[in-house]
DNA sequence: TGTTTCAATAAAAACGTTTTTATTTTCCTT
DNA sequence: AAGGAAAATAAAAACGTTTTTATTGAAACA
């Protein structure tokens, strides 16, 4: 309403049948020459182009849409843990979707978020935008071992990226992070270091990154000869009061852990926060392994050793994927596994307090 | 294209013609009878009513687009600074776009994000928005002093509600915290615990609410008889590395600050990390009070005095207060400012460490 | 020179709505 | 019972594109 007010002052936009008035070409050469078909003659072409500079032509999305069927929309599901007193989580998001966004910089699509709060909410979601054609491409992060949404999308034959793999034996554009690598390699280096009751700080098991980690673990231990401690892998929401509760927990059994492997900047911060309020040191009496993605672990007191991979990095491959997809690309070709780098921030001699 | 494939399996998808169909009226009375219209007969109605439901019509977006003139987009500018080795910032933008995803769910409104990467990029992303009618209504923060999107949206009669506001004196719809009001009472706290010299961590200076906050700042040194320390007032971005580095620096002066009021819970971070490295304690050597949207200072070891305000609230604000504005309400009516509360966490008799 | 072929452009239809205008039906009123 | 008003519905136009089909004019061929 109020929007039209200001369009009836100016001229009214310039559409294809502006062009045409002025050019004296028909809509149909004009938007021919504008989307460069090859039919029509190259100086009609120039002389189209021209004119629309003149007046500034922008098309006009709607009518595009309408006429393509395309909405030029590319979803991203952005998972909201149901705010219990609204605990810090889902930090990463921003940059996640500051990638995604960088790729489709350029492009006629825009991004449209749909925040969602279980993975219920996430597959209904995800059904939404199919059948309605809300957007013409998605991508979504928190995949589940069995992730319905992959089994839709596949099935629709629907353009998809996710961040994360299923546990399922199918076909689909995604990019992850080696996480089996990474809990195996930050296990065995404790192992290394002389700690035989590592705790695992992990998200729910249903969540497929979830048994990667929990596989990387038992790995690690078994290389060593050794059995894993299955009592000490704690499962819960992600935020910091988990990681927090889990350390506190944990450090009042018999046989506490001696070290612990955490899962994301969150959980990190509560594991420091619940050793602070027990009194005990980072390096001294415990030690800390973290996977970071948002460069945070290097200002905690003490800097912690940290698996890191940029998640931004990430968001920008999640999209580069996704513009190639939904031009119609194989998905075989739309597949990469980050394995993140090693930022030592404690004395490698990790000494095994026992 | 892979869309279209999955859509001609099944039957085509239901359009107001497929009920008109069905049931024998026109595609105007369907129309007229889906949008309740009091012109058509209120048994027609049930009828029609009937029918959608019986093959689950979905009103189709783009043709809605077109013939209205609308995108039924509410369209959000998300900040994110220009990634200097991924610095932690940001964070808070999650929990920001669940508020507003909150507020529009069941509205026919999407959520579209634009990532912007300093103000000028701002400033063209309000005006594409504008002039190509990407969105019905805007969202977004980082105000400046003078801010263009401001003047602009205002001179174009556009929806759109601020988080934050202006220096200049005009009307519009805006959700903000009391900027002044809390660094007032986070001086005036510190002051009377015996504090003279007092480090004020804000942003750029050209930010509205870094003026706001230097405001309350000054205010509180004079009602206590004093001079503010200007020279103790640091302004960057809001970047963990920015606190860290400002601690660093200011307790190398001569006359070096005995306590830090910090914006946010990065800059408290990096704060902390930087006393940490010096090996002053918290509470002991320097007193620090955050300011915490996401609740995150309750963690730091030791948890950290703050004021605190949900930011997901307001997120919640600012998506009721942009649909009542798309509706057309006057934006007199679309301002609250919140009050962040004080969590005590440290102890309150401060001591003045001096 | 007349027919065919090809290149270039124009015309028309379509996408799914909403809205304005026109038509039909129903119900009063006299 | 006729006339008119009101209520209900239908028809048509429009939003801005793209795409399919049709038309034109020129070049090429026999």
């Amino acid at each position: 309403m109020a929007t039209e007010m200001h369009r009836a002052q100016r001229a009214p936009t310039p559409t294809i049948k502006t062009l045409a008035e002025m050019t004296g070409y028909s809509i149909a050469t004009i938007s021919k020459a504008l989307r460069e078909s090859p039919v029509v003659a190259p100086a009609t072409r120039d002389l189209i182009f021209k004119a629309a500079r003149e007046v500034g032509y922008q098309a006009n999305a709607r009518g595009m849409a309408l006429r393509t069927g395309k909405s030029f929309q590319a979803a991203v599901l952005m998972p909201v843990t149901a705010a219990r007193d609204y605990e810090w989580d889902g930090v990463e998001y921003t940059q996640t979707l500051s990638g995604i966004s960088q790729a489709l910089e350029g492009t006629d699509y825009r991004m449209s978020v749909h925040v969602i709060r279980d993975a219920a909410d996430g597959a209904e979601a995800a059904r939404r935008i199919v059948d309605q054609g809300l957007a013409d491409g998605l991508i979504f992060s928190g995949i589940l071992a069995e992730d319905p949404r992959i089994d839709l999308l596949v099935a629709e034959h629907f353009p998809f990226v996710s961040m994360g793999r299923c546990r399922k034996d199918l076909v689909y554009a995604h990019v992850d992070i080696d996480n089996e690598w990474a809990a195996h390699a930050a296990t065995a280096r404790l192992i290394a270091g002389g700690h035989r009751r590592i705790a695992l700080v992990n998200p729910e098991r249903r969540l497929s990154y979830a048994l990667d980690r929990v596989d990387g673990f038992v790995r690690a231990f078994r290389e060593a000869g050794l059995d894993a401690p299955m009592e000490l892998i704690a499962e819960g929401d992600l935020s910091t009061h988990f990681g927090r509760q889990t350390v506190i927990a944990f450090l009042q059994l018999d046989d506490a852990p001696t070290a612990f492997v955490c899962i994301n900047e969150s959980t990190t911060l509560g594991v420091l926060s619940g050793l602070g309020s027990l009194g005990r040191q980072v390096g001294v009496d415990v030690d800390v392994i973290a996977y970071d993605d948002i460069n945070v672990s290097a200002y905690f007191t003490p800097p912690i050793t940290t698996f890191y991979q940029p998640i931004e990095v990430l968001g920008r491959t999640l999209g580069q994927f996704l513009l190639r997809r939904m031009e119609g690309e194989d998905p075989k070709a739309l597949r990469q596994v980050f394995r993140p780098t090693l930022i030592a921030r404690q004395p490698d001699n990790l000494g095994g307090r026992l």
